[in-house]
DNA sequence: CTGAAAGCGCTTACAG
DNA sequence: CTGAAAGCGCTTACAG
């Protein structure tokens, strides 16, 4: 920076002034100095800069779930991608750490985020009880959540996809289809899109919701998909629709009714949820819930500005639900 | 620090031995600075440390590809964790940075690898001729390629499956199967994969590989792998087998194969490469080429740590080719 | 083994 | 609008 300075004929004072924001500098100083940085090839310290202003500029991403769904899932991917480009877009970039359950991955990540490395997490941990939620509120880092943070709905802002109209929309359109033995496969029981994607399957369908058309998927796998379909073809053998809670566990779903010899859509409506690159790749593809995971990205970011900017005794920021809605294919 | 020096009795310069290893400490003061450490809650700060220190003990996870690939193609999804994962045994973070494809894109990830942001690159780039690798390699910042960066290979370190012997592998299968006709669906072709793969389908078949079998998948999507499979039909009706260079291509070949009424593996037998999650939850299940991502990632961090090791002078790193097996399915 | 001190490269009131 | 100067919180020869 001093050469920079020296090459331009101003302060060093001036030169970070144009690199921060070039207020209070006249347009002779600015066009100087851009002409030395630009003949320099200088390039700013980030080190010594977030030694003064305390920021880092980095955001983390912080997936805290069980191996499986890691692999499996697309849906972190996408989800990953988008919050990545919408950090991008302000400037910020992501530090992305995983945390596959152990106590010594969340310790190493508290350390980091204690440590101002990032200035704020995404957090991903979508089983409720996760010590982590408490953990990262402890150390007073910023921090939003992405779908209903299970037991601290109101201390963790969060942004999810409104599951519940979701698993409504899906249900009604199983029975507008004429379908009156209608089923679902829950995704676990600890999460909160399993929960909130039930209610919506028990809000349309009332008293009729029996409890042997009902079987909870263990995880959100493909494997777990075929083993509770196997579970509902026993307990319910006369359904003729099953309203999926994602479209891996349907993808699943569909093997196991393809294995017993019923036929999608015709013997067995089968309704997913996602929208994810799977449905297009089942046979037949599947009919499913569309959730805006662009928007949950950009929704989660917009609310980790705002809560690192000023001095981090603002208000907290505002939770958001954003909206799903249905996609009709094959399957249904 | 100041806190801990005072609490603890010693002066700031034991206290920073204390965290750089404990070399030339007493075990006296490092009792008391530790009981300190313990009692103030204290915790480094990254920024004041690299400032001095010039690392940052960050590396960068570079993924340089078109959206398509970016979101279908779950390859990149096992090797992002599995390199997280090393990383963190190495206590570094990773800073995750996506291009698009973008001339913009490109120009952030090289700003922010120069402003010492990171210590090094994991570069994700699989189409030949991709500017970001002669950039960086100009910005003289230590990388690894994961796969030949074509055009690149003298000059990058690189780990990569063996993609031609894997193909070599599947391709004398399919042909101890008794199948004679063999056709290949192939990836870009300015891949090193798509190249490779065909290399080795080639090695086995001699002459026989009729051009009249050969598909070009354009990208590796599933569509892709559609469409191939159709032009296939047409071009060598006769086919008995096929080798698809990834196993997303060869779900979309598989569909396309169903349609026009051809049963696997009966009167066609499907290959596929990757072994990945996909090759489970097709039908039937795909007969593939086990890539070993998890020794890729291990290989690439290791690379990266001894290129960041000592002061940046070395003789570069050796790259290095992880082997491929074959996993026998339903599929052929 | 230890302390005092210089220095890493920035930003930001402060005074002009 | 600008410069001089203090200070951010560490590490690391250096001298003891």
């Amino acid at each position: 920076m001093d050469d920079v300075a020296a090459a331009s004929g101003v302060s060093r004072g001036t030169v970070s002034r144009v690199f921060n924001g070039g207020h209070y500098v006249s347009p002779t100083a600015l066009l100087a100095v851009q002409r030395a940085v630009a003949e320099t090839g200088y390039v700013i310290n980030s080190s010594a800069r977030s030694l003064v202003t305390r920021r880092s500029g980095a955001i983390a991403f912080v997936l805290s779930e069980p191996q499986e769904r890691l692999f499996e899932d697309p849906n972190f991917n996408v989800l990953l991608r988008h919050c990545s480009q919408a950090l991008a877009e302000h400037d910020l970039s992501m530090v992305l750490m995983i945390a596959g359950g152990g106590a010594d991955e969340r310790q190493r990540i508290l350390r980091f985020a204690r440590a101002g490395h990032v200035d704020a997490v995404l957090l991903v941990s979508t089983h409720g009880g996760d010590p982590i939620v408490d953990e990262l509120m402890h150390s007073n880092i910023p921090m939003v959540a992405c779908g209903v943070p299970l037991g601290h709905e109101e201390q963790v802002p969060y942004v999810a996809a409104d599951d519940r109209d979701g698993a409504r929309q899906m249900t009604a359109h199983l029975r507008s289809l004429g379908r009156s033995r209608i089923a679902t496969i829950t995704g676990p029981m600890d999460t909160s899109g399993g929960q909130q994607r039930l209610a919506g399957f028990k809000d349309v369908l009332g008293r009729r919701a029996a409890k042997a058309r009902i079987a909870h998927a263990t995880d959100y796998t493909y494997r777990a998909g075929e083993l509770a379909m196997q579970a509902l073809l026993r307990s319910a053998p006369d359904l003729d629709a099953v309203f999926v809670a994602s479209d891996l566990l349907a993808a699943g779903a569909l093997a196991s009714l393809h294995e017993a010899g019923r036929r999608v859509p015709e013997d067995v409506a089968v309704g997913g949820f996602d929208d994810s690159q799977i449905a297009l790749t089942t046979h037949p593809r599947l009919t499913t819930v569309h959730q805006p995971i662009d928007e949950v990205a950009r929704a989660m970011v917009d609310i980790v500005v705002e809560l690192t900017q000023g001095d981090g005794i603002g208000p907290g920021a505002t939770s958001r639900l954003v909206s799903t809605r249905l996609v009709l294919r094959e399957s249904a």
